[in-house]
This record gives C-alpha cells, structure tokens and sequence, in this order.
DNA sequence: AGCACGCCGACT
DNA sequence: GTCGGCGTGCTC
C-alpha cells in the first residue's frame, strides 16, 4: 500500500488559535483516536497536546515540521461527542482550542508523565509483618489500626487506610521501616458505593408533574426550568428524576455553582442511592480529581456531582443534565477561557439527545426567556414542602431613621420577638469588614487604595486597611495621609462592625458571623453552618455566602441591611442580580412551622422595581426587567461581547481599543459604543478599558471577533497592552 | 503565554 | 572587555 502523506494535526496549549501539524510520530504507531494526549516538540520544550486528526496537507512546508514525540495514552481523553463540544465551545467564545482542550483536562493530565490510572497505590504485609507479634506497636494506635485494617482486609489502598487515623501516612512510614508492609499495585479501585439508608419521599401534586414531564422525554433534547421557590423540594425532583436514570442504566450530570454546594447535595444523594455518586471540583486534589474523572469516563461513576468545569466530564452513559441554581453567576468562568457551565451544557445536552433541568427559584433572563419564548418547558414548583407559607416582607424606610451602626431602631426591636422565643435571626449584608471606607474628618480625603481606584475597607480583626480589589493590604496609618491630622474616621458598616453591633445590643445572644474573612480555612464554612443548624448562634450575619442554598429551619426573620445599590449601579444585570439575591435570603426564613419575615431597610422605599419585587415576586419583577431589556436593546434581546484592554501605563489600552473601534464601527452587522474606560478604571495597578459590541445575530459576532483575535493575535500589542475578548459577559467589571 | 535573540548601560 | 536590561518575533 503506497504510503500517503498525513500530518498529525495537533492542539497545543498556547494562546494562539490554531492548530499545528506534526510528522507522525518516528516510531509509527498505529494512528491514535481523535482526542489522544500527545508529546510534541514545541519551540524550545515539550508540550502535551491533543491530537485532532490526520490530514493530507499542511499550510506549513514539510520539511519545517517537527514528528510528534510520543502519543501519550492509548485510548483519547475526549471522545468525539466532546472534542466538538470543545471545540465548538473555542468558535464560540473565540478562545484558543489548544487552550480550551488544556482548560478541559483534569490538571493531572496536563503533565507528559501521568497517564490514564489502571493502576492504584496500595500496602499490604511483608512475610515479617504476618508474622510480626501484635503487641509489638501496642504503644502506637494508629500502627496497630492499620496492622489490624491490613490483617482483615489485605492490600488496601489511601482512601482505606486514611479511616485509621488522621497520622496514618507515619505510622505506615513507620511499619514500612519496620519492613512490615510494603507498597504494592492493585488494579485500579473501583468509586465508593454507599448503602442508600432514605427512601424516596412521596411527591406532592407538583414535584410528580416535573417528573413525569421530564421523564417522558428522557432520550431526546429537551430543556426544562425548574422554577421552584425555595422549600420547594427542588432536590426531591433531581433524585426522583435521577434514580429514574439510574435505573434505565444511564449515568447523570449535576453542576452546582459553587463548592460549597457540593457537599450537601453528595450527602443526600448517597443517602439515596446505591450507586457510586463522585464530586468534581477544585477542591480536590489532582491526583484524587484524576481518579473521579477517570470513574465516570469508565462508567464506573453512575452520578458525578461538580462545578462548572464538571461539565467537561467524559460521561459514555451520560442521559441527564441537572444544572442547579442556574441563575448563579459563577456559572460563568471570569478568566481566561470565559464560557458559562450552564450554556455548555445545554449544548452538550443537545448534541448527546438528552434533556436537561434548569433549576432555580429566580431564572436569569436569558432563561426565562427562553421558557417565554417556548424554547424551554417551565415547570412550576410553587407549594413550600411541609406547608410552609412564603414569607411575609416589609420595606422599612430608613431615610430619616436615626442608625445604630447601620440598624435602625424598628429592625432591632423586630429581633426582640423571635429571639425570646429562642428562634434564629439572620442579618443580611453584602460587605465584609469593619468599615468601608476610612476618612478624614479635617480634610474629607479617604485612605485609597495606591493600586485601585477604590476606597480600603478597614478590617478591625487584624487591623489591616485591605483592597478588596487587588487583595492589598496595608496597616492603618495614624494620621490622614492627604493632612497629616490625627481625624481618621470609620465610615459607613461591614459585616464585622454590624456583628459588634449586634453583640452589644442583644449581650445575652451569640452572634456568629460567616463571611469570606472567617471561612478561608478548609472545613471552616462548615464549621460554621453546622453551629448554625445545631442552635449554638442565635443571630447569623453574613454575605451572600449565608444566602447560597444553605438552610436554616431555625431562621425566623431576615434582616437585609443594604440593598439599595442593586438599583443604582450601572452595570445592565445589577438589578437582576439584586432581586435574585434579596429572593434568595428572603427563602432562609420561615421554611418550618413558623411563617417567615424579612425586614429590608432601604432608601428607595418607592422605587417601582422594588416594589413589584415584594408585591408580585420575582416573576413580574423579571418580566419588568425583561420589559426594560428589550426596550434598551440589552442581551437576552442582543448578543453582547467586550473587549478590554489593560497597561501599566495609563492610556495605552485605550488607544488600542480605539484602533480597534476604528474598523469594528464600520461593520455593519455590528453595534459598537466607542471605547472608554472600565467602570473602575485602575485596578492592581493597572489601567483598564473596554469596549462593547452587540450584534443581532451570534455568528456576525463570532466571526467578527475571530476576525479581531487574528488581527490582535498577529499584531505586536504585547508589552503595551494586555487583552481579552469575552463573550457573554455577565458582569461589566 | 513562554522563550529566545538582539542591541545598549554599569560592573569584575 | 562582559552581564543583563526588556523590545520584537516565533512557536508546526
């Protein structure tokens, strides 16, 4: 058979966007399936890459190309449902596909010397450590569990052996001196199984709609909002429709926004089920990442559970797609590779023919419009589990209220009640802190930030003036900087002035703060929320994080001390962002016996959209938003792109954003506003600039902007300005 | 993005 | 005379 000429065509991790071909590799191995790991030389190093295909030619003069130094795994990484996934997800977000593909590997993978596990570590018993007399670590706990864990099960792996003691990798360093034990390889462990001990709850009128509805069309694309107010039993649905899946031999995707989120859920769903359930998120270690992915590309993993990169998650079974709180914006990726989990998905899940559950209790508006528009079906969730009733909610006008650091009068004496009867209350703020903002009373400077352009939040636990933009810190002068008097004043409250606060008006209560200053160590958060549930705090006070999802049965009022600037700021999804937040913390209350009430002090007593927010619900406060967005052009009614650009030195963003809005304004299909600074111009020390662009129709834009990468891409801006592209944006930051 | 090569200032 | 500053150019 005459030798055709073929190229390796490869995706190499680099920021340009294209591929680049190779010789086959020297020793001519059989051709490796699309989507295989491979070494390639690249400039002066290696890099592991992606094959893509065989091709018959290259834009490249062959004798300039180089042969692929190894092909690293012998079955892909990614089969071809997901390598056009990806690479489709690259077209669409005009990111680079070597980059993408890179962004999609477990960490693990990114490196040549790991390979796909067949093989796990474990340790088992020399002949000297069977015969070895059991008295002999007596004075060593944690060695005897281990010789007693070995004794009875034989070779064990980490995850067994982790059970005998948190010192259990010394004391097996000690055994192994001991030449008692010895590492060995066992074919790689199969995923955890518990033993479902909950049964499935019964359903009421509403939640059997949901799931026979969306069991029907089980096999087929089909997207679905869950629209379901908290306390609804939103999760009730998911396991109902996943043992459903489970049962029909397929496997299932659930993505959650954040890590927090996790844990909860994988608990219930090994209560329930008796089929492996792994998480995927960044929590985890490579190495124990690695395995989890490796479980469910295998098949061996029933239900996997994670973040948004989870959506990359090779699943051969895969038949359902849960996305749950679906309006969350960290969904969206905010760096580099800029894509939205739930977007992803809903495109994996059209490609795989399945269907896939938006749940939430306030849609965005993308989504909502979507289920206006009939492209989704919307299920409706509106009877509370238990026959909670909603919570009752009242605007308080703090306009000529005297505060106590940021509580009115009427606020504190409405804790009184529920405090007594020994309920919970939860105060709601969005600022961490002690004060946001330290001025001078001489001369009405305020410390700022030398990086930023923004005020430092003085935090009083470690007596640091902190950016909580750049994550600068710097200590508290003792004298204005601008004056030189000693008339530093704190300004304005954050969560650890209102927990002071609190402290010294109920003396008799514990208050327990939990906010991103008291949650950074591991474990931390949960800590926290388990006082809370256990009643060891009788008032909670927070950020958003206390608003996410957890529940608090315990929680009979919620006060939201400064909501306001959700109806201020410029930024076109504030207002969005705000109802969806004030509708969350608003579901913590009540959701036992006793009704709920929220308590929002604000300003803006009158301000329409509040007010159909608490007459009507989020509902017509969406279709409002909704209303304003198609009026104002704003996506979901266009399709939206930025472009930004940052240097050191002031300016020179700008200038390249204006090069570049010289040529994109003459685009017909598109809209540009001309460029100008971002909404905080200077940030780490750098300044920034962006420029919007709308289009009607997705792919004008895609093309345009891949037409802009290329051009940026070719052309020398690097060391004058830093750029990016982002589609869909969520936030204008 | 890395990481070279490539021409102009302060050091053993 | 070199070491090294980061300006521009390339990676199959």
């Amino acid at each position: 058979m005459p030798h055709s000429p073929s190229y390796y065509r490869v995706a190499v991790p680099v920021p340009l966007s294209r591929h680049f071909d190779y010789l086959p590799p020297h020793d001519n191995p059989p051709t490796p399936a699309p989507g295989t790991r491979v070494l390639v030389p690249f400039g002066r190093g290696q890099r592991v890459g992606i094959f893509l295909g065989l091709s018959n030619d290259s834009d490249v003069p062959s004798n300039k190309l180089k042969a692929v130094s190894a092909v690293l795994d012998d079955e892909p990484s990614f089969d071809s449902a997901m390598l056009k996934l990806l690479q489709w997800a690259a077209r669409y977000y005009v990111y680079p596909v070597g980059e993408v593909l890179g962004q999609a590997l477990p960490t693990a993978l990114r490196e040549p010397e790991q390979s796909l596990v067949r093989w796990t570590r474990a340790w088992h018993f020399t002949e000297a450590g069977k015969t070895a007399p059991t008295g002999a670590t007596s004075r060593a706990p944690v060695q005897s569990k281990l010789r007693d864990h070995l004794r009875q099960h034989g070779a064990s792996d980490a995850a067994a052996l982790a059970t005998c003691g948190k010192s259990w990798r010394d004391a097996l360093k000690k055994l192994s001196e001991r030449g008692w034990v010895e590492e060995v390889q066992l074919p790689a462990a199969a995923p955890p199984t518990s033993e479902a001990s909950e049964e499935a709850l019964a359903l009421n009128d509403e939640q059997r709609v949901a799931v026979e509805a969306i069991s029907e069309h089980l096999g087929e694309f089909r997207p679905f909002l869950l629209d379901g107010v908290t306390g609804s039993g939103k999760t009730e649905v998911y396991l109902q429709l996943v043992q459903r899946c489970l049962d029909k031999g397929q496997q299932v995707l659930v993505l959650v926004p954040e890590i927090g989120l996790t844990p909860q859920l994988m608990a219930r769903f090994n209560n329930r089920f008796s089929e492996p359930v792994v998480s995927l998120h960044s929590g985890l270690s490579d190495g124990a990442r690695l395995q989890h992915w490796q479980w469910a590309q295998r098949g061996e993993a029933r239900v996997v559970i994670g973040t948004r990169s989870a959506v990359f998650t090779p699943l051969p079974d895969l038949g359902l797609i849960i996305i749950d709180e679906e309006h969350d914006g960290s969904l969206k990726q905010q760096d580099s590779f800029r894509y939205h989990g739930r977007d992803l998905a809903l495109v994996r899940a059209r490609s795989a023919e399945i269907p896939i559950v938006l749940g939430t209790a306030t849609p965005s508006l993308e989504t909502l419009k979507n289920a206006r528009d009939g492209k989704y079906t919307l299920l409706n969730l509106r009877q509370r589990a238990g026959h909670a009733s909603p919570p009752s909610i009242e605007l308080l006008d703090i306009r000529r209220s005297q505060l106590h650091e940021g509580l009115s009068q009427r606020l504190i004496d409405a804790m009184r009640e529920p405090l007594s009867k020994g309920q919970q209350v939860l105060i709601f703020l969005n600022r961490r802190g002690f004060a946001p903002v330290l001025m001078c009373e001489s001369c009405g400077e305020a410390c700022d930030c030398k990086r930023c352009d923004a005020h430092m939040t003085w935090h009083r636990s470690d007596g640091q003036l902190h950016c909580h933009h750049c994550g600068g810190q710097r200590p508290l002068p003792h004298v204005c900087e601008h004056c030189g008097e000693p008339s530093l004043n704190q300004v304005g409250q954050g969560t650890q002035r209102i927990e002071d606060e609190l402290r010294s008006q109920f003396p008799k209560h514990r208050v327990l703060r939990v906010d991103r200053d008291n949650t950074q160590r591991k474990g931390a958060l949960a800590e926290s929320l388990e006082k809370a549930h256990k009643g060891e705090a009788d008032i909670l006070v927070g950020t958003q994080m206390l608003a996410k999802g957890h529940h608090f049965p315990k929680v009979t009022l919620v006060g939201v001390l400064d909501m306001d600037g959700g109806l201020y700021r410029v930024d076109y999804r504030a207002a969005e962002v705000m109802g969806q937040t004030l509708v969350q913390v608003a579901g913590r209350a009540g959701r036992a016996a006793d009704k709920g009430k929220v308590v929002i002090q604000t300003r803006l007593p009158d301000n329409p959209l509040l007010l159909t927010l608490l007459r009507g619900g989020y509902a017509p406060f969406a279709d409002a938003l909704l209303q304003d967005r198609r009026m104002s052009l704003w996506p979901p009614y266009c399709r939206l792109a930025i472009v930004r650009a940052e240097s050191t030195t002031p300016g020179a963003g700008l200038q390249l954003l204006e090069s570049i809005y010289g040529t994109l304004s003459k685009e017909p299909e598109l809209q540009c506003a001309p460029p100008g600074p971002a909404p905080m111009e200077r940030r780490a020390g750098r300044y920034r600039a962006q420029l919007m662009i709308t289009a009607d129709s997705p792919n004008a834009l895609i093309n345009q902007l891949t037409r802009l990468r290329h051009y940026l891409e070719s052309s020398k801006t690097t060391g004058v300005a830093r750029w990016n592209i982002e589609v869909d944006p969520v936030d204008m930051l």
